[in-house]
DNA sequence: CGGTTTTGACCAGCGC
DNA sequence: GCGCTGGTCAAAACCG
């Protein structure tokens, strides 16, 4: 699963009606930050992973970047029990700019998530996609390339409180 | 031994 | 009011 230079913990995993894969639960651990994050599968596409964050982080990300393998980059999926948030199989995501986003759009770089965004989020690779949810904010600041079959972000149903989230393929990996 | 994951139970919101 | 669904809690199991 996606590490995303935070520490977060499980607290609860839902089968989700309307898709085959359950949707897990995690919460920052640190105590003082109320972030949330929900992970669940593509319904149409399995390979993508969906993940809406929820809150905003009230501290600074742990570094992850040198966890990235110089050359390698594969992280073969441990067949006992692949913790989501192992290190070095990161991907990235974005805040949305609403209200809750806000917080970081206002509040100067602090060297969390935006500055910590991988490259494959800034310079999204055909097979990764990224979107904001919710309340229709102006900015169409969807990362999905026009030319992929698995941009599959779709978010809309009437979430209004997702504050971002992004859909992930391990594919997306493979060119690091 | 401490932190994390798993998993069933509980609770709240919503639609009928 | 009732049932369904999603989100959270908490105890036990697991792992380094």
């Amino acid at each position: 699963m996606a590490d995303d230079g935070y520490k977060w913990r499980k607290y609860g995993q839902k089968s989700i009606k309307n898709s085959p894969y359950p949707r897990s639960y995690y919460k920052c651990t640190n105590p003082r930050c109320s972030a949330k994050k929900q992970v669940e599968r593509s319904r149409d596409e399995e390979d993508i992973i969906i993940i809406t964050y929820e809150g905003l982080h009230l501290h600074f990300a742990y570094p992850f970047f040198p966890a990235i393998p110089d050359g390698g980059g594969d992280n073969p999926p441990t067949p006992k029990r692949p913790r989501t948030t192992s290190p070095g199989t990161e991907s990235g995501e974005r805040f949305r700019g609403d209200s809750d986003g806000l917080f970081f759009m206002n509040a100067a770089p602090q060297g969390l998530l935006e500055d910590l965004v991988p490259f494959v989020v800034r310079n999204p690779a055909p097979l990764l996609s990224s979107s904001y949810a919710g309340d229709g904010v102006s900015n169409n600041n969807s990362l999905c390339s026009n030319s992929s079959s698995s941009c599959s972000s779709h978010r809309s149903s009437s979430v209004t409180s997702s504050p971002s989230c992004f859909s992930w393929s391990p594919e997306s990996l493979s060119f690091l």
